[in-house]
Formats: structure tokens, C-alpha cells, sequence
RNA sequence: GGAGAGAUGGCAGAGCGGUCGAAUGCGGCGGUCUUGAAAACCGUUGACUGUUACAGGUCCGGGGGUUCGAAUCCCUCUCUCUCCGCCA
């Protein structure tokens, strides 16, 4: 959530930047900015009155002591009108704040500088490609293919369980994902993150803080029982660790990394996309998170790429690192690289990391703070990044590891999964 | 699932319906003392909103009510703890 003051300050600005992230109503930026005025207009009105009221209700304290009975009686009345006049206030006070909140959470985060203009996913800049895509011969296969040649998932036995989208994974296929998360979460240990294993469920608050209510709300399993949802991402669990909390300036930058399955409905995908592991509705990933010091979040978000990448190359994956565009941007982040490893056998690219800064934004709701050398105290900037997604990850390192004879196991992972290759 | 207790500042823990944003202790910060540190002593130490700055307003789990006035009384919701039952 943007903070009010900002749009105060900027509203012409706000809406340029608005725009580069193809956001269609710049209108609320003006209500939003009246709405607070009308807002401060009220409550001055509403402060000055209750102000009298308190005042008087001490003095007639004083005056029943004093046994002046008639006089505190004329005070009454007076509290009496006053009281009266309260109320509407009050309420026209709590109207224009749900007004004001129920505009203001519609606006997205506004991009930074480096944000590329742009609509689509064609729109996002390519700033780097590494690791050789292999030459793969005739008899190639797609992941799905391989995973049933060497028993390694079973989707449809998941379709029986559960419902699709919901993979088994067995055998060599099971130890694998194992090897991976071990894997993930020692890299990001190595490298400061502090390791945590958060609630698979949390409750509304927590997915109010990180933003995925009220945006996304269709996007979560919601057990509605208990009025919990399935998380879609450790990001919220994790990230909500600081809700509500003034850190010391020092503290700063906070690292924490986590693995924890995933659930997301993916209402309304079909066809190729979800095809294999390409989209599912549970997986597993590990995700990094830090809170920082503003000052310092783009280096951070730098760092974290660079982390990221070290990673994806120690797994002897082709990949590409984008720039997303502001139209193909998250709702709540200010600048995000999405890390693409190639599928060589679909040909095509899959998403196995977006990495964010989102300033100030999920600090707004998540009440994260800290106190600078001032003694002022301000918003953290947080930042997530997934440090990898499972699933797609799979895919690719089964088609670009795979032979004739089997998959070959990259040498980061032998010591995690046992072997060096699947036969 | 059954029975009971509770929710107050970073933590612990007081708080007759008015003088309570809230005692006290711990912790934090500043200082005195000390070669330095510890101890001791002195001072200071919540958040939000608002104002150029003062002032003012709000917040004692959430919501509602009684009252001139509520941390204190009533209703309600949520959560936590203890005991019993069940159970990985």
C-alpha cells in the first residue's frame, strides 16, 4: 500500500509512474489525495469537539467533589450537545477513512526508474543469458515423457488423490526433490540467510500484510472452517515474522530463507501451460527474503540476483535473466528480475525465480519499521526472491541433463541426491 | 471435544469509574564515578494522528453498549494459557 504522503507530494508524478505499470486509473490518485483532506477537514472538527467534552467531564469531576451539584448538572447539557454532535462525525469520519483505504489499496506499487515501459512478457528486457543450451538428438524427450520413463512422478495417480495438479512424486523422483530443497537451502545458509520452517497456513492478517488480500484472493485455498488459507508462497508466512515491528537501524538488513510447499488455485490456466510440471497447484520452493534499510534495498536486490544466479548456474541450467516491464510487473513490487531456465525439449522458457524489491509497499501493511540515526522512525524495505522454484526446475534439468543411457545429476547435487545419474 | 483462567508499554507486572498514556521491576539510551569496565547513583525511555511549531485527538486484544467521564462496569467476537479427554 502506497502511503498517502507520497501521493500528496507527487500526484503528477505518481501518475506518470503509474502508467508505466498500464494502470488504467489515475483518477483515484486525485480522490484518494481529496479524500484525505475531506478526512483531515472532519477530524480537526471531530478532535476540537472532543477536546471540550474531555475538558468539561474533568471539571465536573472537580465540581462533584466540590458538592456544586447545579453547576456539573449545566455542564452535563452542555457534554450533552456536544456528545450529539460527535456521532455524525464519527461516522462520516470512519466513511471517508473506508473510502479512502478501499481506493488507496487499489493502487499498485509504483515502479522505479529502471522499469522498462512496456505491456507484455514481449515487453521485458532480456539483461543477461548464460549456461549452453544443449543440442538434444531426435529421441529427446519432454520432461513428462522421462519422468514416466524412469518413474520418477506420477500425474495421474496425483489426478486420483487429489485432482490435477497435484503430482506424485516417487522413488528417484521423490529423493530428487529432497536433494533439491537440501540443496537450496544450504546454498542460501552459506550465504546468511537465516533458516526457517513457517506455517503452511495463516491467517487472514498475514495475508492482508504481504498483499495477498485483498488482491488476490482467488488465488488462495481458503479453509474457510478455520478461516485460514494455504499459502501461496513463504513469502507470507515469513515475511510476516516482522509484522508489527520497529527494528533497530543496526538490525538491518534482515535474511531469511524457507522451504515450504506451495498452493495456488491458477484459476483459469489451461492447455500447455500446465502441462507436465509446467503449472501446478502444489510444489515445493524455497524461498529468500530480506528486510532493509532503504537506502540500501537496490543493492540488496542486486545481491540477491547475483545469489540467485550463482545457483542456477551451479545446476548447469541455460537460463536468462529479465528486466519485467512495469505492464508485466507484480501489483506490489517496485522492480523485479524474472529468471528464466530453458526447457530445451518443449523449446520454450520457464520461470524459476522472480526476484523483487518492494520498497516500502508490503511495509506500509506489515507495520515493518525501523529508527534511523535520527531517531525517526520509517519504513524497511522488503525484498523476496525465490531461491528456486522446484518444479520447473525438474522439467529442465531432466531434458537439458537428459542421454540416451539416462539424466545425468549436475555435481552440486550428487552429494545431496546420492548419485550422478538416473537410470 | 468438556471445564476453568486470562489478554495492559520491548519484557515482567500493578491498576477504588474521574487527577491513568498508565505504578513498580527488568531491559534500552544518556550521564556521574572509574585508567577502562562492572557495580552503584542520577536522568531519560510507547505508537499513531495532527500543527510551521505549540496545542489537540486516538490507542490498555477487536467490535458494540452504559456514563458527563471507562484500562476499570455490561454484551459480543477473537486469541492465549491451565486441567481433562482424544491423538502424531
Amino acid at each position: 500500500m502506497l502511503q498517502v504522503a507520497v501521493l500528496r507530494q507527487n500526484r503528477e508524478w505518481v501518475k506518470e509512474r503509474l502508467a508505466v505499470k498500464q494502470f488504467k486509473q489515475p483518477e483515484l490518485v486525485d480522490a484518494v489525495v481529496e479524500l484525505d483532506d475531506k478526512r483531515k477537514k472532519v477530524q480537526a472538527l471531530y478532535d476540537d469537539t472532543q477536546s471540550k467534552v474531555n475538558s468539561a467531564s474533568k471539571d465536573i469531576g472537580k465540581l462533584m467533589g466540590q458538592g456544586k451539584k447545579e453547576e456539573a448538572e449545566a455542564l452535563k447539557s452542555n457534554v450533552a450537545g456536544w456528545n450529539a454532535e460527535l456521532k455524525p462525525l464519527k461516522e462520516k469520519m470512519q466513511l471517508l477513512e473506508k473510502e479512502l483505504h478501499d481506493k488507496l489499496v487499489q493502487l499498485p506499487n509504483l515502479p522505479g526508474p529502471l522499469v522498462p515501459v512496456g505491456k507484455t512478457p514481449e515487453d521485458n528486457v532480456v539483461v543477461k543469458e548464460g549456461g549452453e543450451k544443449p543440442v538434444l538428438d531426435a529421441a529427446a524427450q519432454p520432461h513428462w515423457d522421462l519422468a514416466k520413463k524412469y518413474n520418477l512422478i506420477d500425474f495421474e495417480l496425483g489426478n486420483k488423490i487429489t485432482g490435477s495438479g497435484f503430482p506424485v512424486y516417487i522413488n528417484k523422483g521423490a529423493r530428487l526433490q529432497r536433494a533439491l530443497v537440501q540443496y537450496f537451502l544450504d546454498f542460501n545458509t552459506a550465504a546468511g540467510y537465516t533458516e526457517y520452517l513457517p506455517p503452511f497456513m495463516v491467517n487472514e492478517a498475514s495475508a492482508y500484510a504481504t498483499g495477498q488480500l485483498p488482491d488476490k484472493e482467488g488465488q488462495m485455498y481458503h479453509a474457510t472452517e478455520d478461516d485460514f488459507y494455504l499459502i501461496p508462497t513463504a513469502e507470507v508466512p515469513v515475511t510476516n515474522v516482522y509484522r508489527d515491528t520497529i527494528l533497530k537501524e543496526e538490525e538491518l538488513p534482515l535474511k531469511m530463507t524457507a522451504y515450504t510447499p506451495c498452493f495456488r488455485r491458477e484459476a483459469g490456466s489451461y492447455g500447455k501451460d500446465v502441462r507436465g510440471l509446467n503449472r501446478l497447484h502444489q510444489f515445493e520452493k524455497v524461498e529468500i527474503i530480506q528486510i532493509a534499510n532503504p537506502e540500501k534495498s537496490y543493492e540488496i536486490l542486486d545481491e540477491m540476483v547475483a545469489h540467485v544466479e550463482k545457483l542456477i548456474q551451479s545446476l548447469e541450467l541455460p537460463y536468462r535473466i529479465l528486466r519485467l516491464c512495469g505492464g508485466d510487473m507484480g501489483f506490489t513490487s517496485a522492480l523485479t528480475y524474472d529468471f528464466e531456465v530453458y526447457s530445451t525439449a518443449q523449446g520454450r522458457w520457464l520461470e524459476v525465480s522472480s526476484v523483487s524489491n518492494f520498497e516500502g509497499f508490503q511495509a506500509n501493511r506489515l507495520k515493518c519499521r525501523y529508527k534511523d540515526g535520527s531517531g525517526k522512525t520509517q519504513l524497511v524495505h522488503t525484498l523476496n526472491g525465490s531461491s528456486l522454484a522446484l518444479p520447473r526446475i525438474v522439467a529442465s534439468l531432466l531434458e537439458n541433463h537428459q542421454t540416451a543411457e539416462g539424466i545425468n545429476i549436475p555435481a552440486a547435487l550428487v552429494p545431496y541426491f546420492g548419485a550422478t545419474e538416473i537410470k
